[in-house]
DNA sequence: ATAGTCACGT
């Protein structure tokens, strides 16, 4: 009677550790836990699940040692725990370790030790390892599937991870909302709405339509293509919406261009009850800055800390730079980075360095790209700064000498492409390439685009641009940029009419924005180009940047 | 009774 009695106040117990853990209130759990009389196993890995789940990787390696020797037999609720963590300290030597341990003790063939180690491998950066875990687990569970899928877009392997997602599907293995917000995000990194369109179906006819995240994901994915009114539409459509629900449509405005949608859509989050947090300002004060609205963007700036106990981070800052510079107002935008309560930061002085370069003033624009330059000399993309500012004030040898350094560091400098959907298939084009089997054709059209364009008073310029080739000398002026490539290609061989849709992986060149808005006046058609950060919409002659990119 | 995989920004 009285051990049942015992038994019972055990299981409370737990309950009310658990309760605590899932709580986040970890202080408390904790005091529980150590002031507990009869922990047993479940307590151990309960208050360890808390603290992997709270960040607190420190702490839980600390009770990892003193539960195994309790346990020395092994607990493979344990084993995925600790393996969790070692995921979220970034350090495979120790995940690795953990691994070894589990096959020993005999829990390494457990399917949750298997996916945890899947993940962590991925995490800690080997697709490799993770790889050999995913094919030595008898049965391919769809948390495995999940698992890698995910891990092969982690690193950018993302036609890798597509086919893998149709491998699940043909293998029978059942998919779930997991799985579609995984293959919606890889979708939104490819070019090609076909299979975001499928997930959306598969998303509907499964029942996942009301999921937060995988609809979430397909708000990213419509408004990161082009598709401003889809992704409103899922949006409006989503019974519960969190912050990143709201942070997607938000910047999905901004990067149109539609800012005063975007302020909209931020009021409104707000009087629902919703708290803004700093992604969401960074996408408002962004869309302010892009559709100058410099009013509406030093008040949000400013209710930040007043009114929502926000602390502007750097990019905030940088925000605001760029909504000054869009203005022309450079000084102040100096002024703005000396006042602010730390150290000004790379995109700070990026900020300022794109306003020069809009606005030709090279003397602040230099100082701009020194402080850049000196900050985090490892640091690829600010050679790329310098690189274009270089190019821009037609430094060529300025432009040389960084380029030098930068292979003499080993870095590498990935070439300028361009993607175009064409007839329902992605075609990739790199500056002055001539593999595809069009080439000929290709650069002929480029040829008589620039001679039409020519006669709207386009000028070629003569600026050599490092940045798009660094190896291929012929193709170091502008002409033959791979966007340049990619509209020529589209227009061969699309109907007339057809609205052209493009994604870069590098900023466009002011040679490359110029011909591409007369291209929309001669060709009569619309061009989309999205590079990393933002839309281009052309049309007539226009771009929905303002020019100023 | 306690465990694993997903979405927004830089």
């Amino acid at each position: 009677m009285a051990v049942d009695r015992l038994k019972q106040d055990q299981y409370i117990r737990n309950r009310v550790l658990l309760m605590h853990v899932k709580c986040g209130m970890m202080l408390d759990a904790r005091k529980l836990f150590e002031e507990m009389p009869d922990r047993n196993i479940v307590s151990w890995n309960t208050i360890l699940a808390g603290l992997v789940d709270s960040g607190e990787y420190r702490e839980a390696f600390g009770l990892f040692l003193p539960m195994w020797e309790e346990y020395p037999e092994g607990d493979t609720r344990l084993f995925a725990t600790m393996i969790r963590a070692s995921a979220g300290v970034g350090l495979i030597s120790v995940g690795k370790q953990l691994h070894t341990c589990a096959l020993k003790i005999g829990v390494g063939e457990d399917i949750f030790v298997s996916c945890t180690l899947i993940d962590m491998y991925c995490k800690c950066g080997s697709i490799e390892d993770a790889q050999l875990v995913f094919d030595d687990m008898p049965e391919k569970t769809t948390v495995g599937w999940n698992s890698i899928i995910a891990g092969y877009a982690l690193h950018g392997y993302t036609e890798e991870a597509l086919s893998m997602y149709y491998e699940m599907r043909d293998s029978g293995a059942v998919m779930d909302h997991f799985t579609l917000s995984i293959v919606v995000r890889i979708c939104t990194r490819l070019a090609s709405r076909k299979h975001a369109k499928e997930a959306h179906a598969v998303l509907i006819r499964r029942g996942f339509g009301r999921d937060v995240v995988a609809s979430t994901a397909l708000v990213d994915f419509y408004s990161k293509w082009g598709r401003i009114e889809d992704a409103r539409h899922v949006f409006d459509g989503m019974p519960t919406k969190n912050v990143i629900s709201w942070n997607a449509l938000i910047h999905g405005y901004g990067n149109h261009g539609r800012g005063e949608e975007a302020v909209e859509i931020f009021v409104q989050m707000i009087r629902r009850g919703m708290s803004p947090n700093h992604v969401s300002f960074l996408g408002v004060l962004a869309a302010c800055s892009r559709s100058g609205l410099s009013e509406h963007g030093w008040e949000i700036f400013q209710s930040m800390s007043r009114d929502h106990k926000v602390k502007p981070r750097a990019m905030h800052y940088a925000c605001m730079i760029e909504l000054l510079g869009r203005q022309g107002l450079l000084d102040e935008a100096f002024a703005l980075i000396r006042s602010a309560p730390f150290k000004p930061t790379l995109n700070m002085w990026a900020a300022l360095l794109t306003a020069c370069r809009v606005h030709q003033n090279f003397e602040l624009g230099k100082l701009a790209a020194e402080k850049l330059y000196g900050m985090e000399p490892e640091k690829l993309s600010n050679y790329i700064v310098l690189l274009n500012i270089y190019n821009s004030s037609g430094n060529i040898k300025e432009a040389a000498e960084v380029v030098q350094a930068l292979r003499k560091k080993g870095l590498m400098m990935r070439p300028a492409c361009t993607w175009i959907d064409v007839n329902q298939s992605s075609h990739c084009f790199l500056s002055g390439n001539k593999s595809h089997a069009q080439a000929k054709e290709i650069f002929q059209k480029v040829d008589e685009l620039m001679a039409e364009i020519r006669r709207l008073g386009y000028v070629p310029s003569q600026e050599k641009h490092l940045l798009h080739d660094v190896d291929e000398r012929e193709a170091q002026f502008p002409f033959y940029h791979s966007e340049k490539l990619a509209v020529a290609f589209g227009l061969l061989n699309t109907a007339d009419w057809t609205p052209l849709e493009m994604v870069q992986s590098h900023r466009m060149c002011n040679d490359c924005h110029n011909a591409m808005k007369l291209i929309t006046m001669v060709s009569r058609r619309e061009v989309s180009v999205r590079d990393g950060s933002r839309f281009h919409h052309m049309k007539d002659g226009n771009c929905s940047c303002g020019d100023y990119w």
